[in-house]
DNA sequence: GCATGATCATGC
DNA sequence: GCATGATCATGC
């Protein structure tokens, strides 16, 4: 067994986990027992494994060697490498206590400081009792990280203390999130300073920073990896302040003046071109990523304003597939997903033919707005389901129910293809046409409240 | 002039 | 071969 009040001790046997899954490592009665698949990963590894009973104290699982256990599933990429399969939930938020703390004394620091991780390959065709274990270490945060988290912490503190604990989001901060956790969007709870509930939320790392904890463990190197801040910047600095601060001088000039003065040849219509124009202006290797953006998962683009301030287009994402948007509910879609990150939106402005850089602005999506986009989302699933996609066929072009400007001020359905001909199957065949396959079509953010909601306001 | 349908270009 | 970011084009 283990000494648990000693670290090293604890952090050993949980080694002896990798490349074995829990019937390996487990009484064969209690497996039995559990064959059905009940319980999670975490918690047979807690009780059956290391032997003590659950709890959801404010202290860590192993109080004396003060190290809290996580596990949390990997997936694989095509290239082998792990990454995670979502991202890590740590302590519930207690609205009403946590406007008490400070970050230094809060629970999310006495719980989470340091961490015994235990990261198993999550398959599919296999039950809970047969995931193995790839990675198991241990992990405090660099100073650099805990400078950003801490920036994080104290925003969404200060969001519950403002009496808007019901409008926090995932978006609004870098690498600690303060994401849903409750079986639906009924898990409410009371917040100390509006008599509105909040949907219960728990503070967890992005999807983005896990990934550079498993490489970290993983002992991989970064190479590809550029970095914007520095340990003391960090200190006096946000990612915002940095990452403003080195495009303002920019703001007012031509594309082609920015690219002259810096000497580097960019191909302004390459497909890469809005990465390597944010990485050239930030001081970054144009072939790198920029590590905290990743970490961050920050969404950059670039929007090309008319004279007027409108957006020449608006804004894509990825396509959806009509199979799949059938049987998914909106709180893990993908619409979803992306529409709480947090935008890095870079405003190029037309003056006549001459394209300037207008400015730089981080944005993330408030609650009120991801509502609407639910509203659009909704509608398309509804009417894909019913295979009433086509309106009506005049002239060779095709009309749609889809949502249109017209039906939603923030977003909007439309043709995201190669052509007409290049189409997703459908589950239900379109009842006016009979196709049984349609034109691949995404959610796209309307130009309109790009202008007004984001440009306007920022 | 704008909304909506249609398509292009590039990189993995 | 396809996803993704970007842009074009027609008809009201």
């Amino acid at each position: 067994m283990y000494n648990p009040s000693d670290k090293n001790s604890i952090v050993s046997f949980a080694q002896k986990l990798l490349n074995r899954c829990l019937l390996d490592c487990i009484e064969k009665t209690a497996a039995e027992d559990l064959y059905k698949g009940k319980g999670s990963f975490g918690q047979i590894l807690e009780k059956h494994y290391f032997g003590y009973d659950l709890n959801s104290d404010s202290e860590p699982d192993f109080p004396t060697a003060g190290l809290e256990l996580k596990t949390a599933p990997l997936k694989t990429l095509k290239s082998k490498q792990y990454r995670s399969k979502e991202r890590l939930v740590l302590n519930i938020i207690n609205y009403i206590d946590v406007v008490e703390e400070s970050f230094e004394t809060s629970s999310f620091l006495k719980k989470n400081a340091q961490i015994l991780l235990v990261f198993y390959l999550h398959e599919p065709e296999k039950t809970v009792l047969e995931y193995q274990v790839k990675l198991v270490g241990e992990w405090s945060f660099p100073q650099t990280d805990l400078e950003i988290i801490r920036n994080d912490w104290n925003f969404i503190v200060e969001k519950i203390r403002a009496g808007k604990a019901h409008e926090l989001s995932e978006g609004d901060t870098f690498y600690l999130g303060a994401s849903t956790k409750g079986a639906n969007a009924s898990s409410l709870r009371a917040q100390p300073f509006n008599e509105k509930r909040a949907m219960q939320r728990a503070f967890s790392f992005k999807q983005g920073y896990v990934n550079h904890v498993i490489a970290t463990l993983a002992g991989e190197s970064k190479p590809q990896y550029g970095k914007l801040l520095t340990a003391l910047a960090a200190k006096t600095k946000t990612i915002e302040a940095v990452v403003l601060g080195r495009l303002q001088p920019y703001y007012g000039k031509t594309i082609a003046k920015i690219i002259a003065e810096t000497g580097v040849a960019l191909n302004v219509t390459a497909k890469n071109f809005t990465a390597s124009f944010t990485n050239l202006l930030l001081g970054i290797e144009l072939d790198k990523q920029i590590e905290e953006f990743e970490k961050a998962e920050i969404i950059v683009k670039t929007l090309r304003l008319d004279e007027r301030n409108l957006p020449k287009e608006s804004m894509s994402f990825p396509n959806f597939k009509y199979e799949e948007i059938i049987h998914l509910h909106w709180d893990n879609c993908d619409f979803k997903q992306i529409l709480e990150h947090k935008f890095l939106l870079v405003f190029v402005k037309y003056n006549g033919d001459e394209l300037y850089f207008d400015k730089a602005v981080f944005w993330n999506m408030e609650q009120l707005h991801i509502r609407e986009a639910q509203r659009v989302w909704l509608a398309t699933q509804a009417l894909v389901s019913e295979g009433s996609i086509v309106k009506e066929i005049k002239g060779g072009r095709r009309y749609t129910h889809f949502p249109t400007k017209a039906f939603s001020a923030v977003a909007h359905v439309r043709p995201h293809a190669l052509n007409a001909d290049d189409t997703y199957p459908l589950p239900v065949p379109d009842r006016q046409t009979g196709l049984t396959a349609y034109t691949k079509h995404c959610f796209w953010l309307n130009n309109d409240f790009i202008r007004d909601e984001i440009y306007l306001k920022s």
